[in-house]
DNA sequence: CTGTTAGCGCGTTCAT
DNA sequence: ATGAACGCGCTAACAG
């Protein structure tokens, strides 16, 4: 079942019954309910390889992930991510490719096999990197090939598109928040400071401390590395308390 | 830069180049070597949507997650489980889709929007979908359509393809482990009853004591729920102590 | 508003 | 071993 024989059943050309599938609004009222009888009737559904050789657009968008240290394992943070993800494909009708390199193939000048294969075929629509390192050749073969990127977490290039949080204000109101419930000696259990996220989130505890003239030092600040067990650890420390 | 310009650079025709791209034996040394030259220089690779509509094989997996209770955030298996479906792709040259429905809508008889989107576009080559209940429509649906699947996890049916874990001889053998190294009294945190994988590791825990002859009972079988939380809740109540 | 006409880039016979 | 020719199913001008 494709467009021709729609258009053969429902006695009008393949643009008009095109037009319909895709929302086109300059069609007769005769004509649209005619084409919508007979898909409906058929089950007829476009072919997604055919609409994308025709319309350069593939309907797909790609996240690639870090193989990095496991990290999607031990991060709470991709689990959300992903179905973040998505939902947001779902809503607007696109598809999710999970991109992730393999183990010995870190990403190099020329690009992995997953670049080529992906990336190079024009199989994505666009794509968005979570947690790549600052210097990620990834930016610059994406941008040779004029694929369209968003980096999730910040980038010092402002030519580089990228969404972030607001790790340093999100953590001053929450440090804002305690102060304000009367508290006077807050503690903190920072990520590792060679994270952006991390620096941001301590400045922000500073900057909410110092705004309300409280004190801070080196007792009540942990060193925490994002994992749920070293916090564990670091705020036991904190409370003078074995683990 | 696509076959026909490749086929003009180096002298020889489209089917050649194309030949050579896909690996067929049948062009001679010279043309191989002198169309791979083009393609190298050139950076060429082949339109993934223009092979598919020739071919009839998209070359992407789809990975079906359910969404019920936010399974995807707190059981952690769901993160292996990406994991190696995208390392399995990787090794076969394929890519993984990942497939979620949207929040209101359940899968119906006749498919969700995202069932239409997908798996009636002819998007996929196939799709392994997790964690469906037994009576999922899915099931049916892709019968229909003739698309390839595997579900995660036992399916009754017979003619259904499944892929699932020896969840009570595992377990057998973890308990067999414990006995050989002396342990004469040995407790169990279940999963929920409910599920199949529950019920089958308890069997298998029973199996093991039955075996030797160990006694279990009650005050050594603790309810759990596969979350981390509810082990730790019970665990302490096998013990006797507060959690 | 509708149909006709060109491609989109590639795989695949079928001759040669 | 190679090339010509057709078709995959659809979108997008264009003309009417």
């Amino acid at each position: 079942m494709n467009l021709e024989e729609v258009a053969r059943l429902a006695g009008v050309s393949r643009s008009t019954v095109s037009r319909v599938v895709n929302g086109d609004a300059r069609v007769s009222v005769a004509a649209r309910t005619k084409v919508q009888g007979v898909v409906r009737e058929h089950g007829y559904h476009p072919n997604a390889a055919a609409r994308s050789l025709a319309s350069r657009r593939t309907r797909i968008l790609g996240l690639l992930i870090p193989r990095a240290s496991g990290a999607i394992f031990s991060d709470p943070f991709f689990p959300v991510l992903i179905q973040g993800a998505i939902d947001a494909c779902n809503d607007a009708d696109q598809n999710l490719m999970l991109l992730m390199d393999t183990d010995e193939e870190a990403p190099t000048a020329e690009g992995s096999r997953l670049h080529r294969r992906v990336l190079r075929g024009r199989h994505l629509d666009g794509v968005a990197i979570a947690a790549s390192v600052v210097d990620d050749p990834v930016v610059a073969l994406l941008r040779k090939e004029r694929l369209p990127f968003v980096l999730i977490g910040r980038h010092p290039d402002p030519d580089v598109a990228y969404v972030d949080a607001d790790n340093r204000g999100g953590s001053r109101a929450a440090v804002a928040h305690l102060i304000a419930h009367g508290r006077r000696r807050i503690a903190t259990v920072t990520g590792p400071m060679t994270i952006r996220a991390g620096r941001d989130r301590l400045d922000g505890y500073c900057d909410a401390l110092a705004a309300a003239g409280l004190p801070s030092g080196p007792a009540l600040i942990g060193d925490g590395d994002f994992t749920r067990r070293d916090a564990h650890r670091a705020t036991h420390a904190l409370f003078g308390q074995p683990p």
